[in-house]
Order: C-alpha cells, then structure tokens, then sequence
RNA sequence: CGGGAUGUGGCGCAGCCAGGUAGCGCGCUUCGUUCGGGACGAAGAAGCCGGGAGUUCGAAUCUCCCCAUCCCGACCA
C-alpha cells in the first residue's frame, strides 16, 4: 500500500480530550476517530489491526471447535421476557420501538439470542456438545463511557455459548476455551492475568476474566505473591482473623450516651478501641426495599458480594430520609439490637464478636457489651465484606497484592439458568429429554487492541506485534531524482510480490517526518532505501521492537525481512 | 445523577478579568531552496468565537438559560 493512496491523518500533538496512552496513540496514529462521546469510528489502518485481531480470535475459535454465526442486532423483547432479563438487564440496555408498537433491545449480549436460535436447531443428544459463537457489536447505554475505545457504548466483541450434555462435558467445553483464551492473548502478544470472577448478573458458578494489568485498568485485582490465588476484588475473599473481644466474657448490654458520635471514627476516639468491635449497619436499598446490612467497623462492604446474597438485581446505599425511617433515628445511630422490621444480613465476622459497640437505634445513643445471639438474632449471614491489599490470601494466608486491571475476556460456566427458563432440551438415547448445560464466553475485541497498544508503545508511539501489526513492513522511501524513485519503487514491487504487507511512505517529505511517522503507527519492521543503497546497495532493516538494525544488500532483504517476521511469530507462539 | 473543568479555522491553544477591525503554533494550497530524524523563505485559503436570550451605540469578552465534551465519584458481564 502507498501512503500517498492511503489515509493515515497523524498528528503531532496530542488530543486535548485522551487521557490514556492507548486512546492517545490511536488517534495520533490515525487508527480511529471519535464519533461523538462513547462512540469511535475505526480508519482504515485501526480496521486492519482489529481485522488481524479477529482473524486470530477465528482460527483460535475454529481450532477449538466453536461455530461462527451472525446475530441480529435487534432482539425482540419477547427473547428477553423469556429469560426474564427483560425487566432485570435495567437501564444499560437500550430499548426501541417499532412503527407498531413493537419492542426491541439494541443487543447488549446475546444469550437469549444464541439460546433461542439454539433451541431451534438441537433436537438430540446427537447433536451435543455444540460450541457456537460470533463476532459482532454489542450495544450498552454505559453511564460514562471513557478512556477512547476502552468503554464505549458501542463496542465489537467475540461471544461464545457452549451446551453440553452434563457437567463434565461443560468441564470440557470451559476448558478448551479456557485454553483457546490463552493462546489468543498470546498470540495478540499481551500478558494476561486470570482471575477469580464474580458471576454477577449473568448467574452461574465458575467464572474467570482475564485481565491486562494496567495503571489505567478499572478492575482491582487481588493476588495472592505466594500461591498464586488472584481474584477481581468484587468477588476475593480473605482469610478472616480473630474477632474483636475473643476471650473476654460477655459483659452486660447497656446504653451510652453518644451526643454527636456518628462515624467509625467518632466511635474509635469516644471508646478508645478498636475499630473491628464496632457493628456497623448500613441500610441499603434492594430493588427499591430497605435492608440492613451488618459488619465489623474496620470493613468496607462489597456490594456485589451483598448484591448476591439478598439475590437482589438493584442495590445503592438508601438516602438519609429512608435510614431515618428504618431507624427511627439519625444517621450513624442505627445497630441490629431490637430487631428492625427490615431484612438484615450480617457478615460472617460478626457472630464471633465479643462485648461489641453498636447503635441504639436512638438519637445520640449506643450499646456497649452487645453480644451476638444474646443481644439480637443472626438469621441470615455470609461474606459480605471487600477484601483489600494486605488481607490474608483465603487459600494460604498470605498478605494479598493489589493491580489494576483491563479486563479483556470472560469465560464462565453459566449453568442451566437460560436451557431452563427459556425450555430448551434434547433427547437421550433412551428418549428421555434432558436439558443442556451452559458456557458463556466473551472478548471485547476493541479493548484488546486498546490493551496490545497500552502493553506495547513507546514515547515515540505504538509498538505493534507482527501478529496484529496492520502492516509487517514499513517502507520509507528516501529517494529524490527519478531513478531513485524508481529503484525504490522496485524494491517495494519486491516486498510485495514475496507477500509481505507493505506500507510504502511515498510521499514527498523529508526523512526526519517519515521516520517520526514510522515509529508514530509502529510496523515492527522498517525498511529504509536511501542514499546508502543509491550510492553502496545498502538497505536499511530496522525492528522498531528494541531498534536493532541490520544493512542488507538488495538480495538479502527478503530473507533478513522474514527472519524478523519469523522470529517475532515464534516468540508470541512459545510456550 | 452529584462535584470539577473546558467549548475560539482540521488539530493544539492565546485573547475574556478592565467590551471597540479575531490572533499564534501545527496542518493545508502554490512557488523556490532544502531533504537520513518532525527543514526554510515567500505568497495564500480557511473561523454564524458551542447555541439561545439579554445588557450595550457596540459582545468571543458582561448577565441568564440551554447544549456538548472531558476528568473525579456513584454506577457497570
């Protein structure tokens, strides 16, 4: 490809509204554009390295026995009333109307979809285990959209639903993605972490992202330095330790006058003790019904470990007024002696507490010597509290690490929840139905392009790996007189008839510009013709991944290309 | 939805406080000289100053309303 008949728009200076490096150098390098907020438009150079993305994401798919399909975008809201997410999947999901009356959701992820289609082409045992899948955009009316192409409304991603007979076969299917997974970020050429993951709305029970450690990553992940053990903060849990007061004997419950001690602490500085023996209690809201929820006073909750135990599809913390009408009290006062007439779950460090503190459900006053089972009842408890850096790994007590991460793919077992609801079976070979087993599994294939260039860039630009580089070879053309342009044209006919993808800066421009460009949209190779080759048949062969350059003579440069390429491929297939 | 910031040629910005002919850098066009690390000179093209209303003889500039974008937070497969 010519540059002069192609469109790269480089510029110079950075965008005024990117903050991350990858969103910056996709601009700058003419990979994409933004449309309006949350919503990019890719260039043709951006569109080839999404191309070589996806082309990697197919033979990997194939390779692992996956079915490529393709979607409707518009999904009728019967699909989705099915399954019952029509009312669950809230305000993420766009909805639209026909001219009749008809309504639909822009697809924010096609389970009921693959489901149905599914359903309706399966009859038989026979026809198990069945892997399908699609690369196709994906619509969520996303809060903030940010960092470019890293959260926008609309993105492209890769997902898979696998139905299997049984467990084991689900085992199967999940591992030979699990798999599939890895060989793709490798091949992409970027290091990923797989972590613990919560299932969230989607249901199920095993589930795992992988994620890209980075500074601008909007997932904390937890890792444990000694066994291995990481986990999304959203779903880790931790080693508990001792609770407060163990070994003393439980002392009587008595009221204490609190004027204006609200806070953890408040309660710290008026007691002088520990903040693990306070009861904190926060009302939340689920689904628009206040619940209280009960943890020790050095913990922070999280939510979507609660979200989870009350089985809620909404939860926020309420507003004053609703904890003031729980309560009876104001704010900071509320505790679960004298039972509310609200569902209250507490955390699973609570119970052991000894002589704790708590609110009396009484303006300006706590209970001091408040003893779980005694003092009030624990009906309903689990894990409810946020595990951070520095808490013992629940596998082998060892302090947690912390990184952030993007979170590139997800794979998880999603159960019988959509073959039930939505009565989808087959028939065993004794003529029994039998309901398949689900796997879902997803790439959002626009953040891993967005992840290879936060993995791989320099101050001068984007450091493309040849497996997803638009371009193998950049060729820079230096010559001025004709015949120069014509030994230059020859030597780019050259590279092109051996197959290599070639860009070709033929523009007239001074070599300090075309070099900045080079290093700007990062082709792993560049190929220089110049004075040296005019004057001594010197070709330049430069790797933009490290710098290193070698001089080759006219007939050397095919090999001394493709010992680059090869060598390159090799090390993003290793291991 | 709360908090903060910003909207001025394609891009990056100044001008606004103290109202009076809309400016700079990059990019773009033409010509010449250069040309292995973002060259130089000359001549050009290009802007309802985010939108609306108001104050004023006069508004990019002051006032009010609206819109958009970005960041933080809440939220989120």
């Amino acid at each position: 490809m010519k540059l002069t008949r192609y469109l790269v728009p480089t510029l110079k200076e950075n965008p005024s509204d990117a903050v991350v490096v990858s969103h910056r150098l996709m601009i700058r390098a003419g990979l994409i554009r933004k449309e309006t907020a949350g919503m990019y438009a890719y260039l043709p150079l951006g569109l080839r390295a999404l191309q070589k993305i996806t082309a990697i994401i197919r033979e990997e798919m194939e390779r692992a026995g996956a079915l490529e399909f393709l979607m409707p975008e518009l999904t009728g809201a019967e699909l989705w009333k099915e399954s019952g997410r029509w009312d669950t999947m809230g305000k993420e999901m766009f909805r639209i109307t026909d001219r009749n009356g008809m309504a639909y959701a822009l697809a924010p992820t096609h389970e009921e979809a693959f489901t149905a289609m599914v359903r309706s082409l399966i009859s038989s045992y026979r026809d198990l285990p069945l892997n399908v899948y699609q690369i196709n955009t994906k619509f969520r009316d996303e809060i903030r959209p940010r960092f470019g192409v890293m959260r926008s409304k609309e993105f492209i991603m890769k997902d898979a639903y696998s139905f299997d007979l049984d467990e084991a076969g689900l085992e199967t299917s999940y591992q030979a993605m699990r798999q599939a997974y890895r060989r793709i970020f490798q091949r992409a050429g970027i290091d990923t972490i797989p972590v613990e993951a919560d299932t969230g709305a989607m249901g199920g029970s095993a589930s795992e992202e992988f994620m890209v450690a980075s500074e601008v990553g909007e997932e904390v992940l937890l890792i444990c330095p000694q066994c291995g053990y990481r986990a999304n903060q959203e779903r880790a849990a931790h080693a508990r330790k001792a609770s407060a007061g163990g070994g003393e004997t439980p002392a009587a419950c008595a009221e204490v006058s609190t004027p204006d001690v609200k806070t953890i602490d408040d309660l710290v500085a008026f007691f002088g003790c520990t903040a693990d023996r306070f009861l904190k209690s926060l009302v939340y809201l689920a689904d628009g019904k206040p619940v209280m929820a009960v943890l020790t006073g050095d913990r922070d909750v999280n939510e979507v470990k609660l979200r989870n135990l009350l089985g809620a599809v909404e939860l926020e913390l309420a507003p004053d007024s609703v904890v003031e009408e729980v309560t009876k009290a104001p704010v900071g006062f509320a505790g679960p002696v004298n039972a509310l007439a609200v569902r209250t779950v507490f955390d699973i460090a609570v119970r052991g507490v000894v002589n704790g503190i708590t609110g009396a459900n009484k303006k300006d006053v706590h209970f001091n010597g408040v003893n779980p089972g005694r003092d009030f009842t624990i009906k309903e408890e689990g894990d409810i509290v946020l595990a951070v850096a520095g808490d013992a790994c629940p596998a082998c007590g060892t302090p947690l690490g912390e990184k952030k991460g993007i979170e590139v793919g997800h794979i998880f077992k999603l159960g019988y929840k959509y073959t039930k609801s939505m009565n989808v079976s087959v028939l065993d070979e004794k003529g029994a139905a039998i309901t398949p087993i689900m796997g879902c599994y997803g790439i959002g294939v626009n953040r891993t392009m967005a992840a290879i260039i936060e993995q791989h860039h320099d101050d001068k630009g984007i450091i493309w790996p040849v497996s997803v580089a638009p371009f193998a070879v950049h060729l820079v053309g230096l010559g001025k007189s004709d015949d120069e342009l014509a030994r230059v044209e020859e030597i780019y006919a050259l590279l092109c008839a051996a197959g290599i993808e070639v860009l070709y800066d033929d523009r007239h421009a001074t070599p300090g510009f075309k070099f900045a460009d080079a290093d700007l949209i990062g082709m792993p190779i560049r190929v220089t013709v110049g004075k040296g080759y005019f004057s001594g048949g010197e070709i330049e062969v430069k790797r933009r991944a490290g710098g290193d350059t070698v001089k080759v003579g006219r007939d050397g440069l095919m090999s001394a290309v493709r010992a680059i390429i090869d060598e390159e491929r090799a090390r993003l297939n290793a291991s």
